[in-house]
DNA sequence: TTTTAATTTAGACGGCGTCAAGATAAGCCA
DNA sequence: TGGCTTATCTTGACGCCGTCTAAATTAAAA
């Protein structure tokens, strides 16, 4: 048997051990943070592994490809804005016009202080495509939540109009997401113009459900 | 050589002149196709350029680089916009109500046709580089024709709310243009459903525009 | 005509995703 | 303990990519 004394470790660095201990989520977070600060164009897997510490290919073994790893920065997106909106319907101290205002706005939040990431989770990319097995489940739990406060609603009667709640629901989170997204690819650019054009809508969109 | 061009014009490469005439126009032209049928990741400058029959780096001379050239496929994704809303608007045949219809259908059929290029055109990419320079005019050049509508509705006296036409605009256009996402995404999937979301938004501006 | 400017070209460089083979470490069963 | 199996990580290589440089070709201007 060999000994280790002709294997000089190739990187001067380094007393890290051959296997990493858990490189999937080390990869994962480095991904988060890479895409949060710079943008989805700017992660390469190259660049990834070298960060992390480990060679070009040590990747391929946690994920299937650069496209599997996009995917799963994506779900930790949904997962947090799930989490975000769980907790806003659980909060039993507020009322719920105030659960509303609360869920847009922790949802706009997101979207504007994590723009890149926003982007990629809601990008063709990854809802062409049935390979990532979970993504799209994750994505779906999230909105399912959010339909869950219309439901709070149906149920307490404070929506007057016919329209089923699961409509109410998409029309609405299609206007939150259209203002999400143009605010957060720099389109509405001004801050204050957002917050008010998000007030209006909450407001216009109280009056239909008296209506 | 007797023989011109129709009988051995399978591609474009055979004896074409050194100066292709307009290869700026050509370039354009097969982005836009390219970008449209299979996506923006599909597209490379050198494959365009084999298409189109010039070499690797003549496209440099007519784009700055390839951001540049997708600045100017973005641009005429809102050129075609415009002109769609702009129709619209000018149609004399059409009543008010009609127009905000049309305009709303119209809008969506776009998207929804072509979804690889209006992801483009409102990707953050393009939105956070002030190097384009006409792109960011051009965009807002179409969303005034939007405005337009809101500001004939005004002055025909048929906006009770106070909120200013402006604002209304952008209140509407950002729940429009969310639908429009999440329709040429793929992640609102059946058409009758979007068409259904579609018609109860509109159904709800105007009961917002009388309040 | 000669000169100049516009246009297109081949060649080269570094970065990218990822496939194929080999090396290493850890777990498991005799 | 030893030896087999499997998960994990590494080096090397391939082809595609965007784009820089310098040279070649053609059209336009003088």
């Amino acid at each position: 048997m060999k000994d280790t004394s002709h294997t000089s470790n190739l990187k001067a660095s380094a007393n890290q051990p051959y296997h990493h201990g858990n490189l999937r989520l080390a990869l994962l977070n480095a991904s988060v943070d890479i895409i949060r600060s710079q943008g989805v164009s700017a992660l390469s897997l190259r660049k990834l592994a070298d960060v992390v510490g480990v060679s070009r290919t040590a990747p391929y073994h946690h994920f299937k490809d650069k496209g599997a790893l996009l995917a799963a920065v994506a779900s930790q997106g949904f997962e947090e804005l799930s989490l975000l909106l769980s907790n806003v319907i659980n909060d039993d101290n507020a009322p719920l016009k105030a659960k509303l205002q609360q869920a847009v706005m922790g949802y706009l939040d997101f979207a504007i202080q994590h723009p890149t990431q926003y982007e990629l989770m809601f990008g063709q990319a990854l809802w062409q495509d049935e390979q990532h097995d979970g993504f799209q489940r994750t994505a779906k739990d999230c909105f399912r939540q959010y339909v869950r406060l219309f439901e709070l609603f149906a149920k307490q009667g404070l929506i007057k109009t016919q329209e089923p709640p699961l409509r109410l629901a998409q029309m609405t989170w299609a206007s939150l997401h259209g203002l999400a997204r143009l605010a957060s690819d720099g389109i509405f650019a001004k801050q204050e113009d957002i917050q008010d054009i998000a007030q209006t809508a909450v407001r216009h969109l109280e009056i239909i459900l008296q209506k």
